[in-house]
DNA sequence: TTCCTAAATCATAACCGTTAGTGTTACGGT
DNA sequence: ACCGTAACACTAACGGTTATGATTTAGGAA
């Protein structure tokens, strides 16, 4: 079952997108954001602004690159877990590993330049809302779950809730403990 | 010990701001957010483009008059609450009026307006989160409270949860006592 | 009153993200 | 070899927002 998607057509549209993005962060990172337009990453990346656009839908959306990845990660947490396993520490689980990933030396410069942008930080925010949606409804879609449609969709603000707040901690991982005991309590109190 | 702050400047000026803020919302009702620019706005109210961006950050902000209205609320249902009154319940009398406020018949077109226009949408979320941190810095500084900042700022963020997904719901009343059960139940186990 | 300062407003033009309109190239199936 | 179409390009515009600098006007001081 080899992949049929080796057409010359696609290749070269994934190379024009990362072509796209790897000099888009690359002039965020060394003249920052707000200091860079986008007829700039354009240019510099050597395409029209309009191609730009048929890539990436917003200039915000040059930074996260992921964020599909991460919408994924999360339903597939719920969908993908064991018969009888219980749902809060499979999403514990989870979030802990994108808050390390986000959280490591590698990303650090990125996230000093989403913190540096209030446009980033906003899109950032509306980013994880659209994950706590996904989330919702994967949980209320779940036929494993007694709860009530309003306790899925809390549960799933409140995991979400959880991700900002640890990454915004001094110390993620026991800000983790702390929270997710926060919302164990939760959820069983249903 | 009369009031100094009675000059015809500000009254001019709260008249301008008062003027441009109808003329708006008129319009935004009548033709659909999208459909009303900026400089129809201020044609209409008889004030220049650059006087209206004086009184108000953005085309957001015009629909969002009461914003800061709702911060000090939230704030001072903490700092404002009787000496052993416990916390969770203030919280939530002062959401729920909230809510009730907001899904109100007067206030009916207004939040068809809102969940219209999608600029307008990410700008509601953005104004609670800014809800969220001003409420959790007031949850830290209270003496009264002996759970951790971590603690303190989660729940900061249940409670602004519980006001968005409570006024999206089908039956807001039920779905806040769901929801402030389960806020409960996280608070108390810290 | 008269004058001075500072606040409020104005008019214009620009900036920047984003989109529409209109081609042009070149890949891939037939 | 041919044709449909996906990917890209170019230009110009649109709409929110801001910079610039002038002009008016309130309100206190001389």
């Amino acid at each position: 079952m080899t992949v049929p998607t080796t057409g010359r057509r696609e290749r070269k549209k994934a190379a024009t997108r990362q072509k796209i993005a790897d000099t888009a962060l690359r002039l965020f990172l060394e003249r920052g954001y707000d200091a860079v337009g986008i007829r700039d990453v354009a240019a510099e990346a050597d395409v029209a602004v309009t191609t730009l656009f048929s890539h990436f839908a917003s200039k915000e959306a040059l930074v996260f690159e992921q964020d599909e990845n991460f919408e994924q990660r999360l339903t597939q947490a719920v969908t993908g877990r064991g018969p009888h396993e219980p749902l809060i520490p499979a999403l514990r689980r989870e979030i802990q590993a994108m808050v390390r990933h986000c959280t490591g030396d590698g990303a650090a410069p990125i996230y000093r330049m989403i913190d540096a942008s209030r446009a980033l930080r906003e899109y950032e925010e509306s980013m994880r809302l659209r994950h706590a949606e996904s989330l919702a409804t994967a949980l209320v879609a779940d036929p494993d779950l007694s709860q009530s449609a309003t306790a899925c969709r809390t549960i799933a603000r409140f995991v979400i809730d959880a991700y900002a707040l640890a990454h915004e901690a001094a110390d993620p991982d026991a800000a983790l403990d702390e929270i997710f005991q926060m919302i164990e309590a939760a959820w069983e109190v249903t």
